[in-house]
DNA sequence: CCTACCGATCGGTAGG
DNA sequence: CCTACCGATCGGTAGG
């Protein structure tokens, strides 16, 4: 699965042959199906370990009973931590899931929303508790968290500057206070 | 060139044969080297035509004399617009510009880049002219603009209740003021 | 875990 | 001479 999930993320699901599989792993391709069932299912394996982990994170986040700017809060750096520890394989997550037949794929869409489900009561939440501005589109907010959290994978690199924690500290700040001037209406 | 942007949209680029794309246009898979070089070459051509896309709105709103706000805006809701508009060849520009070779990446990578560029000179133009917190972390914000647009491929249906533009917009209010309430510090 | 295959299909090119 | 194709096949590789 490390294997996989390094190689899908590199070349992708349709670019990355059982023969890349094999040689990675020192073995023929043939010999691969003593350990897996099919090419698909090693996709699918990869991508709901990595819909596992986005869940569990989330349910951690949300479950705190803090604020609901705490609990987002939590959850983006979460979020951008996860996907920094398992890059390939949250890079698989986010964009190899679509090559998955109907039913497998239609499981990991029901944990993608759930996934967003969470997101979003978090921050109507807010607005109910009067945290958040009451004129927040909900769905909008969280498809920006979203965005922000899922596109790192594209230029996150462990050896930059900031922290993965650092980075979802800093987008949250961002989300939540806004690029504007505090102070004149 | 709009067969391969909606094959490789759908099915990526690897999944997607030179048979299925024949078979879109009516034609043997052979007949099309009469039109094209190659697989590739028409992968570099739908790519690099949504680089020029992007590219060409994002200057031309760049460029429009107005304060950094609006010129960010008018970004943002070009970005969606574009998008929307060509959802099929953003996609593809976004998603499988990776799996060209080298030189050609190069070329689009060089693309990207620049568009990063034009982002951040008017976020720190913001920052510079007092429209924005001077504790902007501009990298950072840009990152954001450019996650909450490049995401939307993966939601937009042009049948929902907003337009493009308006998308545009409501991303572009949350990123200036954020989801937190006015007044107390 | 191997070699040796299967039915089919890959991207690309042949001559006409 | 051109554009736009044909049926067949090239050397290799796909998943199984």
């Amino acid at each position: 699965m490390d294997a996989a999930a390094r190689l899908f993320s590199e070349r992708g699901y349709h670019g990355t042959s059982m023969q890349h599989l094999g040689q990675a792993l020192g073995l023929q391709r043939g010999s691969l199906y003593a350990h897996i069932g099919s090419k698909e299912e090693l996709l699918f394996d990869v991508v709901n370990q990595g819909a596992e982990r986005f869940l569990g994170m989330a349910r951690h986040a949300a479950s705190s009973g803090e604020p609901a700017a705490a609990r987002l809060r939590a959850l983006l750096v979460g979020h951008v931590s996860t996907a920094a520890q398992h890059l390939e394989a949250s890079t698989v997550f986010l964009n190899e899931w679509r090559y998955l037949s109907p039913v497998p794929r239609a499981q990991i869409q029901a944990k993608r929303d759930l996934y967003e489900t969470v997101v979003r009561r978090i921050i109507s939440d807010g607005v109910a508790a009067g945290e958040f501005d009451p004129g927040v589109n909900v769905a909008m907010a969280g498809r920006l968290v979203l965005s922000a959290g899922n596109w790192i994978y594209t230029w996150y690199h462990p050896d930059g500057a900031l922290s993965a924690s650092a980075i979802g500290a800093e987008l949250f700040d961002l989300i939540l206070n806004g690029l504007a001037k505090e102070g004149p209406a």
